[in-house]
DNA sequence: CTCAACGCCTGACGGC
DNA sequence: TGCCGTCAGGCGTTGA
C-alpha cells in the first residue's frame, strides 16, 4: 500500500518516539520475512531515514556518541498494509520494545500488517543482497538527484511508462497511485512506450509536483479495504481528496469531463483518461499492448 | 540482460 | 444470511 508519501510521512511521525532510544527486544513469528532482526537488540536507533518505500533505522551501539556513525540498518518495507501502531491488535506481526528513558514514554511500537507483506530485515549498511529492488533503486523524486536529462535521456528507452515507474529503476518510491496521477498530470497514456523528449519533460515535471503535493497532504488514506493507510497515531492523510484518476473509474476527468477508464495494465488497476492520455500510433510491426485477466 | 506472470496473505465488498 | 468470486497502495522469484 503506502508508497513514498505514506512510508515518508511514517518516517516523520515515528522518528521521534525512536530516535535515541536502545532497543530492549524484538518480537516476531515467520524469521524469513523478518530477518536477522535479533542484531538490533541491545542497540541505540541514531536515526530514521528513507530510501523509496524502505525505512531505515540507523543503529549503533548503545554507548556510541550521540549522532555518532551507525554500523547497522535496521530496514522496514511497509508491503500493501504495514503500519507502526501503540497498541497491540489482531494484526500485529513484529513488537518492538524500548529501553526505558527518562520519561518512560513509548515502551513499545507495534507493527500492524494484515496481509503480511511487509518485511524487515537488519543488515550491514548497504548490504542490500537479497533485495534486488532497493540495490537498483532510482533517485528520489524530490531530490537534486532526480533530474530531467537523465530522465528524459531514459524515458526514450522505456517500454510501457507505467510498469517503468512501478520498477523503481528511473525514480523510487512510486506506486501505483501516484503513477496514474502522474501520468494523467503529464497527459501520458500508461502504456506508451519510448517517451519523446516532450513527454518525458512532462512526466518528469508531474512526478515531482504529484510528490511534493502528496507529501504536504500526509499521503493519501483510501477508505474501507484491508489497507485503509492511517499513522500510528490515526492520523489520515489528505491526498486522497486530490486524486483525479486513481478510484475515478467512470467518473468526468476533471480537465475535459471524459468518462474516466478503468482497466488492468501489467496485473494493476490502471485509472486514465481516454481523451487527455491517446496511446501514439505504433509503427508496422510492433505488438499491441493488452491488458487481459 | 529484460519482461511478464505468478506467489505471497488477509479482509472487505458485491452479486447471487 | 451465506457463499463465492473479485479486488486491494508491493515486490521477489521464476521462467521464457
Amino acid at each position: 500500500m503506502p508508497e513514498l508519501p505514506e512510508v515518508e510521512t511514517t518516517r516523520r511521525k515515528i522518528e521521534p518516539l525512536l530516535r535515541g532510544r536502545v532497543i530492549a527486544g524484538v518480537e516476531h513469528d515467520a524469521p524469513h520475512k523478518y530477518r536477522d532482526t535479533h542484531l538490533a537488540v541491545g542497540r541505540r536507533v541514531q536515526g530514521l531515514s528513507r530510501r523509496g518505500k524502505y525505512l531505515m533505522l540507523q543503529l549503533a551501539a548503545a554507548d556510541a556518541a550521540e549522532g555518532g556513525a551507525h554500523d547497522l540498518e535496521f530496514i522496514v518495507h511497509l508491503g500493501m498494509t504495514g503500519g507502526f501502531r501503540l497498541e497491540p491488535g489482531q494484526h500485529t506481526r513484529v513488537t518492538l520494545t524500548l529501553e526505558s528513558d527518562e520519561t518512560g514514554d513509548g515502551q513499545h511500537l507495534f507493527f500492524n500488517d494484515p496481509r503480511r507483506f511487509g518485511k524487515m530485515a537488519v543488515v550491514r549498511p548497504g548490504e542490500y543482497a537479497g533485495m534486488p529492488t532497493l540495490a537498483a533503486m532510482g533517485p528520489e523524486p524530490l531530490s537534486e538527484d532526480f533530474n530531467a536529462a537523465d530522465f528524459v535521456r531514459l524515458a526514450r528507452e522505456a517500454g510501457a511508462v507505467k510498469p517503468w515507474l512501478l520498477s523503481q529503476k528511473p525514480v523510487s518510491g512510486v506506486g501505483n497511485i501516484y503513477a496514474d496521477e502522474s501520468l494523467w498530470q503529464g497527459q501520458i497514456h500508461p502504456a506508451q512506450t519510448r517517451l519523446t523528449p516532450g513527454e518525458g519533460k512532462k512526466l518528469y515535471t508531474a512526478i515531482r509536483e504529484v510528490m511534493e503535493k502528496a507529501v504536504e497532504a500526509g499521503g493519501s488514506s483510501l477508505g474501507g479495504g484491508v489497507g485503509n493507510y492511517r499513522q500510528h497515531d490515526g492520523v489520515s492523510g489528505l491526498f486522497q481528496h486530490e486524486h483525479h484518476v486513481y478510484g475515478k473509474g467512470g467518473q468526468p476527468c476533471p480537465r475535459c469531463g471524459t468518462d474516466i477508464v478503468k482497466t488492468v495494465l501489467a496485473q494493476r488497476g490502471t485509472h486514465f483518461c481516454p481523451k487527455c492520455q491517446v496511446l501514439r500510433e505504433r509503427f508496422k510491426g510492433q505488438t499491441v499492448q493488452r491488458s487481459n485477466r
